[in-house]
DNA sequence: AAAATTAGACTACACCGTGCAGTGTACGTA
DNA sequence: TACGTACACTGCACGGTGTAGTCTAATTTT
C-alpha cells in the first residue's frame, strides 16, 4: 500500500507528460472512483502511451495516491490561514461560512469529496490526509477562535470544538448531505451563498455571551 | 440498469437461500463496495453456489440494487413518524436529535451511508432512495413541524426546510463529517450521544420566537 | 548519436454469466 | 415398502471480456 506521505517527495516541478497524466488521472478517478477507472483510460485521456503513464508511477495504488494527496492539498485551498480572525465575531463568522459554502458547493470539490468517501475504506490514508487538509483543519483553526472569543467573554462558554463543527454542519449541512448522499441538490450555488447571513444570525443567537 | 423500485417486486417472504444470498451480498457491498464484490464472493459468503445465485437474481447490478434497496429502507427505521410531534418544542427536538444521532453513529448504517455516497454516481436511483427514506424524510417531516411552529407563533419565522436541515447539520455534523471523510472519529457512540441537550439548547437559543 | 516516447502485442489473471452432469430430498404412486 | 418424478442445489468448467503491468521495436525529440 502506498502511503500519501510518499507522493510528490521532492518539489520538483513536474514536467509536461506528468501534468497531462496527473490531469487526466484526477478527472477519471473523480469521476469514476478507483476500481472503474483504468490504466488504459488513463493513457488515452492524457494523450500518452501506457508506457509512459508507468514510467512515473510504479503502479495504479500509486498513481491514485498521487493524484489524491495533490488533491486533498488543493481542497485546503483557499485555507482557513488566509481568514483573518481579528474582525469582529460576526465578521469572522461571515468570512468562515463564505469559505465552506465555496468549497461545498464547488463541483469539482464535490466530486473528490465523494471519491474519498467512497474510496476511504480501501486506502485510510486518503481519508486522513482529506480531513488534515481539509474540514479538520477548518474545524480546528474555527475552535482555537472560539477558545480565544470564550476567554475573552465574547461568546458563550462551550466545548470549541464542538461548536466549531456544529458550525460547518449548520452552514454546510443543509447542501452537503443532500449532494453527498442523493447526487441532487434543491438549492443552486448562488441560494447556497444566499443563506449565509441566516446562518451566521441564527448561529450567534445561539452562542452570545450570556 | 436495474431500477430499484423493481427489487421486492412482491411480497413474498424470502426463502433459507435467498436470506444467505442477501445477507452476505448486503455485508460484502457495504464492506467493500460494488466493483470489488465478486459474485464469486457472494456465493462463498452466502454457503451457496454461485449457480444458485443467478438462479435468483439475474445480474450482479440485479443483486446489489435489490440489496440496497432493502437497506435503504431499513436505513428509515425507527422512522420520523414514530416521532411524537405534540410534546413541546424542546421535547420534539430531543427526540428528534436521539433519531438522528442513533444512526449517524450506528455502524452499520455508517457502512451504508459510505456505500450510497462511493456508489451514487454509477447508480443513481440508489441515491434518491436513500435520501426518500432516510435523511430527506427526515428533514421534510421537520420542517412541516418547524412551519407549524411558526404558524403558532412559537418557533421564530425562517425557511422551515433550510432549518431542519440546519437542525440535522447541527446535530449530526460533528460526529458525520469526520466519520465519513476520515474514517475515523474522535467521539465515541456514547458522546455523541450525551450531546443531544447540548445541541437543542444552542438550537433552541437560535430559533426561539422573537 | 542518445534519450525519451510511442504503439501495440503480450502475459497472467480475475470476473461475469452460462451450461451441464450429477446429488439430495420431498412427494406421489404402485 | 419400492419406485418414479419433480425440483432445488452443487460443483466445475468454459467463453468472452477486461485489466495490471511488461516487453519490444520503431519513432520522435533533444
Amino acid at each position: 500500500m502506498v502511503k500519501v506521505d510518499q507522493v510528490f517527495p521532492d518539489n520538483e516541478p513536474l514536467n509536461e507528460k506528468q501534468r497531462q497524466i496527473v490531469d487526466a488521472a484526477c478527472k477519471l478517478f473523480t469521476e469514476q472512483g478507483y476500481e472503474v477507472t483504468s490504466m488504459d483510460k488513463v493513457a488515452a485521456e492524457a494523450n500518452v502511451s501506457k508506457r509512459t503513464v508507468y514510467s512515473y508511477f510504479d503502479s495504479k495504488e500509486h498513481l491514485f495516491c498521487t493524484v489524491m494527496g495533490g488533491m486533498c492539498a488543493g481542497f485546503g485551498e483557499p485555507s482557513p490561514d488566509d481568514i483573518d480572525f481579528s474582525g469582529d465575531f460576526r465578521t469572522v463568522l461571515t468570512e468562515s461560512a463564505r469559505l465552506i459554502l465555496t468549497k461545498v458547493t464547488n463541483p469539482e470539490k464535490l466530486l473528490l469529496m465523494r471519491t474519498v468517501v467512497g474510496e476511504v475504506e480501501q486506502f485510510p490514508m486518503i481519508g486522513q490526509t482529506f480531513w488534515n487538509e481539509g474540514p479538520g483543519k477548518m474545524r480546528d483553526e474555527m475552535a482555537n477562535y472560539f477558545r480565544r472569543m470564550q476567554e475573552q467573554g465574547l461568546m458563550k462558554k462551550s466545548d470549541p470544538v464542538l461548536a466549531a463543527s456544529r458550525f460547518q454542519g449548520f452552514v454546510a449541512g443543509p447542501f452537503l448531505f443532500q449532494t453527498l448522499f442523493s447526487g441532487t441538490c434543491d438549492w443552486s450555488q448562488e441560494e447556497a451563498l444566499g443563506t449565509i447571513n441566516d446562518a451566521v444570525d441564527a448561529f450567534l443567537r445561539a452562542y452570545a455571551p450570556d
